[in-house]
DNA sequence: GCCGGTAATTAGCCGCAACTAAATCGCCAT
DNA sequence: ATGGCGATTTAGTTGCGGCTAATTACCGGC
């Protein structure tokens, strides 16, 4: 089905999934730019569905992408704008489904993934107000605000923190099940305590303490972990 | 997107509304069967459209629907089953967006319709849970149960009541937005009261009176509204 | 300056669900 | 019994978003 966005365009579901995906990718990226390999990689598709689909997205909503052949795709601002209304979608649904519908932590991503292209500007709007108009979903990741702004990401990553360093989890990557249920299972969700206690040379486990019970034996990580949980540093 | 649904069978979008349009329209049908060229106005594509999805339908699952080239087509026990599915979905999402996200009467049927294909049985769970398992939809309509039976639709046609007759609204077609908008207006609502005062021969307006008020002059109402406004008699 | 390998694009295809135009079936009336 | 008409089906096309296989462009190394 094809919606109607705020921005004024019209999208199909696939080109939503797109933009959003370049929004997510461009910030592992130096000039913004996002290679075909790594969309088609993240998105779970062929490279050259990637390299047809970017023509097509370039050639008939111009405005929201550049795409030029061979040196992959960035958003325009006009873009990142409809980017960042799909992922608003995204994050408020998560966080109703977890408030008021009391969904786990780690089924509701997958829910919005679906829902997030079918609801409404007025569902979206009423959802908002129930919660108080919410800044951070229950990953603990910013919602975008109606006018295209959004909240600070906080946090910085695990992985860069020395031995010694604690603080408190402030997010964690929302888009993996079975790596949110495991985070969950060990007990790192947004707010509880962690504490390196020592880094392993050469991307080795980092060893980490989670609460604030110094009896248990720390948890060894690795870096497909700790570089998707981020942490307010404050001792 | 494909969707299973509780029967075990993974259906597209566009087959869901199929069944469910047959199941709606089987009900005006003497023998069960509804014809294509019913199928196609109600559904607003072309009659050669829907020859070709009851084919492919008919071809792939044999067991939802039995069609018969220009004799119709019918929903098997199976089929109804889940054309009561995809309906459960939609009266439950009307419900819930009237009851939980202060919704207006006319705006639910089309949020729901698209609603309807993309939650899964968990959410659908957790709504029926948080409304209580409710029986009917705001506009009175039974909602299906799990267990594939469903509540006895309510009330009969107001145009089947004859010049004297009284009684309380229990349900009123819910697919067209500006009929409820209208009907809104004019406080024909579940639960309301509405006196037939005079019926027009051949065809012409009812006159009725709606609400306890007897100076309120009666409205005119044609056969378009008076079939689809269902009346439980009472004095 | 060329050579090779990797990334990317082209070319051609598929399934879905719609469409139009043309053929055909069935039935009713003559 | 047959002619015609309306309902239906067939045939062929479209756009979307995937796919594979084959080709091309770029980049670093020699």
């Amino acid at each position: 089905m094809t919606q109607a966005r705020a921005s004024g365009h019209t999208l199909t579901e696939a080109s939503e999934n797109y933009l959003k995906a370049i929004y997510h990718l461009r910030a592992a990226s130096t000039d913004g730019r996002v290679a075909t390999s790594v969309l088609a990689e993240y998105l779970a598709v062929a490279p050259a569905s990637v390299t047809g689909m970017l023509q097509k997205l370039a050639a008939e909503s111009p405005a929201l992408v550049d795409y030029a052949p061979r040196r992959g795709v960035a958003l325009s601002a006009l873009g990142e704008k409809v980017a960042l209304e799909v992922i608003r979608h995204h994050r408020l649904i998560e966080l109703y489904l977890f408030e008021a519908l009391g969904y786990p932590w780690d089924e509701v991503h997958a829910e919005a993934e679906r829902l997030e292209h079918v609801i409404s500007e007025a569902f979206e709007d009423r959802v908002a107000a129930m919660l108080g108009d919410p800044e951070y979903d229950p990953h603990g990741q910013p919602i975008p605000r109606k006018d295209g702004t959004c909240p600070e990401p906080v946090g910085v990553p695990l992985s860069t923190l020395a031995p010694g360093r604690s603080g408190r989890v402030a997010r964690v990557a929302d888009d993996r099940a079975a790596l949110l249920r495991y985070l969950a299972s060990v007990g790192i969700v947004p707010g509880a305590r962690v504490e390196v206690v020592e880094q392993a040379p050469f991307g080795g486990p980092m060893h980490v303490r989670v609460g604030d019970d110094a009896e248990r034996p720390p948890l060894a990580l690795g870096a497909q972990v700790t570089d998707e949980v981020f942490v307010d540093v404050g001792d």
